[in-house]
DNA sequence: AGCAATTGTTCGGGCCCCCAACAAATATGA
DNA sequence: TCATATTTGTTGGGGGCCCGAACAATTGCT
C-alpha cells in the first residue's frame, strides 16, 4: 500500500468561518440524507413550518427561512407534486394558503422520531451545553 | 403600510443544527459573494490550497476539502478556464499536478486583503473567544 | 378612477455536490 | 515478467439549493 505523502499545508484556509461552516454543513447534510430518505433537508424545514402553521403564506413563509418568493415556488412545487403540500387560493386572491396534505402529515409523523436520532447523532460529539453554545454563536452570526 | 400578522411558529427547527448552520453558511457567502465579486468562497479554497500546496495533485486536493475526485474536475476546469490554474502532467503519468498562473497570483495577492476583512466583517458580533469557540465547535462537530 | 404596492410566477443563471462507469497508467504478487 | 488489482482523472447524469429581473393579477391607497 502505498502511504501519501506529507498532509497539505491549509494556509489560513482552517481559519474561515465560512470554510468550516461548509464542511459541518455538510457532514449534517449527509447524516440527514443517510437517515432520511424520503425527502431533503430544506424541503423538510418547509414542511415542518407549514405544519406549525396551516394557511400561511408563501411570502410569509420564504422570509420565515431567509428565501426568495421566487425560490420558494420551485420547492412547493415540488412538495405538492408529490402530494405533500396544498395550495389554496386565500380571500386575498393573491395569495395561496400552504397546508399539508393527509400525506404530509402522515410523513412528518413518520419522520419525528428519525429527525431526533439524526440530531443526536450530529452532535454525538458534543457535550449539551456545547450544543447548545454552538446553536448560540450561530445564532449570534446570522444576526 | 400593511402590518403582518404574527410571527411563524418555528417548532423544532431553530433546535435543529443543520438548520443552524444553513443560516449561518448563507450569511456568510452572501458576504463573501458581495466583498469579492471575481471568485466563488469555494474556488477561493481550492485557489489557497494550490498556492500553500504547488504541484499537489487532484486527488489529494479533493481529499483535503472533502470532496470527490469527479467534483474536483468541473471546479478545475473552470479554474484553468479562467486562467488562474495550471495543470501539468506529473512523472506518474496518471496524476496532473497544480500551480497557480501568474494571473492567480495576482488574484491571490489582491484578494488577500479583502478576504481579512470579509472575514472580520462576518464575526463583527462575536468577540474573539467566542470565534475561537465556534471554530472549535464546528470542528468538533465534523470530526 | 388611477397609481402604487404586493403576490406568485417564469426564465435564466450560478454554486455546490454525488455516483457509476470508463480508459490510461501504475503497483503488486505469483 | 505477466496477469491482476488499484489509482487517477474524466465523462455523463443527477440532485439540492439559491438569486434577480420581469410580468400579470390583485389589492391598497388617494
Amino acid at each position: 500500500m502505498k502511504v501519501n505523502g506529507a498532509p497539505l499545508k491549509q494556509g489560513m484556509l482552517p481559519g474561515l468561518l465560512g470554510y468550516r461552516l461548509r464542511l459541518a454543513q455538510q457532514a449534517v447534510f449527509r447524516d440527514f440524507s443517510a437517515s432520511v430518505a424520503e425527502i431533503s433537508p430544506g424541503r423538510f424545514g418547509i414542511l415542518l413550518l407549514i405544519d406549525a402553521n396551516p394557511g400561511v403564506t408563501q411570502s410569509r413563509l420564504a422570509q420565515a427561512v431567509s428565501l426568495e418568493r421566487s425560490t420558494m415556488v420551485g420547492v412547493l412545487h415540488a412538495l405538492q407534486g408529490s402530494g405533500l403540500v396544498e395550495r389554496r387560493r386565500g380571500t386575498d386572491r393573491r395569495t395561496n394558503g400552504l397546508w399539508l396534505t393527509p400525506r404530509g402529515h402522515a410523513l412528518m409523523a413518520r419522520l419525528k422520531r428519525r429527525i431526533q436520532a439524526h440530531e443526536r447523532r450530529v452532535a454525538s460529539r458534543l457535550s449539551a451545553a456545547e450544543r447548545e453554545q454552538l446553536l448560540g454563536l450561530l445564532g449570534k452570526l446570522t444576526g
